[in-house]
DNA sequence: TGTACATCAGTGAACGCGCGTTCACTGATGTAC
DNA sequence: TGTACATCAGTGAACGCGCGTTCACTGATGTAC
């Protein structure tokens, strides 16, 4: 059996504490610490985190051992609902077949779905957190860095598939895109309408000229 | 007569010191801070810096009583030969008539030059220290944020009029997009080709569909 | 050219601060009987 | 159901650290004569 598992959560979950009080400040401390990144980023005071959970510096430690221990907690249920997005959109539809390049509304508008909701979770805790994400693997941990890469990796290809992304874009080149327009707009928190501008620009160099006739 | 002017160096020039041991502990200073902010990024340690200078803490202080004005000592250099390059590719060449489109060698390659060494720019000081251009005014001083927005409105300008840029791009948009792979790409120096295939990408979405048939 | 001196600049110990982190102790919980 | 107890979890003062910043003092410089 697994050392302290709390149970059948699934690899990667995080194992809940078996006493009551325990999971209930675990949650608190969750919840603040969203807060607390939200606003200040993914440098925020860890003591002021358990301030504002109204626990302990002590009681952080045992549920958290490390700033990204916290930082995963927090962006885990952010990152697997990216994740299903990205399920659902690469097998929605008959996939397997490349149909008329025109129609583009199809895996056209799903990657152009997923890169907004990519390019809001990026924007949250002040576009930073997402900035973690491109650290590498040994920052958030494999999992939340593999995780995305893929989820974009699917996404990105079906288009390419049905000809409505150019086919040397990577997925990496696609979150870079998008976390640097999370970054670059992050300390403007009330303009709302620039980073969708500058989406749109992206995709539309995605999307390369119209069919890929390309000089 | 202005109070502790140097001499005539023109607006926004930091008056040099008189004495010939403070010229040079200065010099030292803004050489050891480019050193530091370059390596740790613009929140590195003004302690630190000193000591690289080999100066007491209280010599910085005298010269650069905040922190914007060392970084804006050592980005004014970098700033200004930005604008200098703006300057000449605004006014290279005939620039007042819209000629053929499709001969996009003239502000076509203006603007790519001067973007990408806008990104250059951008990626010194581990791509943070233009991040500070986007602070807004009050950040590294009026002067710099405005005479790169006013270069890079320069070059693009005349782009659009060569009809070889989309008109609903701002300057701002540009600044922006450019500093988002610089900021994105912070954290993996040693590959330089992805900030030049994104910098690619980038140029084609601002270039339009050639001709701006767009639907 | 040489000297006296006013002032400009440098020094670096010291202060207060908030941070991350630890640990001896206290308290709450759940379980075995 | 009630109680005893082992263990799990929380507490929060305390530590060491590096930071930004100050200031009384020392030293270097340039100038007036």
């Amino acid at each position: 059996m697994a050392k302290n598992d709390g149970g059948g959560d699934g690899p990667g979950a995080v194992a809940s504490p078996r006493r009551a009080d325990a999971r209930h400040n675990r949650e608190l401390l969750v919840a603040a610490a969203r807060e607390t990144f939200a606003a200040a980023g993914p440098d925020a005071s860890l003591n002021e985190i358990a301030r504002r959970a109204g626990v302990g510096p002590g009681t952080l430690y045992r549920h958290f051992p490390t700033r990204h221990a916290l930082l995963t907690a927090v962006l885990r249920s952010r990152i697997e609902s990216l994740c299903a997005h990205a399920e659902r959109l690469s097998t929605s539809g008959d996939a397997g077949d490349a149909r008329d390049p025109d129609d583009a509304g199809g895996a056209d508008g799903a990657l152009a779905e997923w890169m907004a909701a990519f390019l809001a979770h990026a924007r949250a805790n002040q576009g930073l957190g997402s900035a973690l994400m491109l650290d590498g693997p040994d920052a958030l941990g494999i999992d939340c860095h593999r995780m995305i890469q893929d989820a974009a990796a699917g996404v990105l290809e079906r288009a390419q598939r049905w000809g409505t992304a150019r086919p040397d874009v990577t997925a990496d080149d696609l979150l870079r895109l998008v976390t640097g327009i999370a970054l670059s707009t992050a300390r403007s928190p009330g303009d709302d309408a620039q980073p969708d501008r500058l989406l749109a620009l992206a995709l539309d160099a995605v999307h390369g000229e119209r069919g890929g006739a390309r000089g």
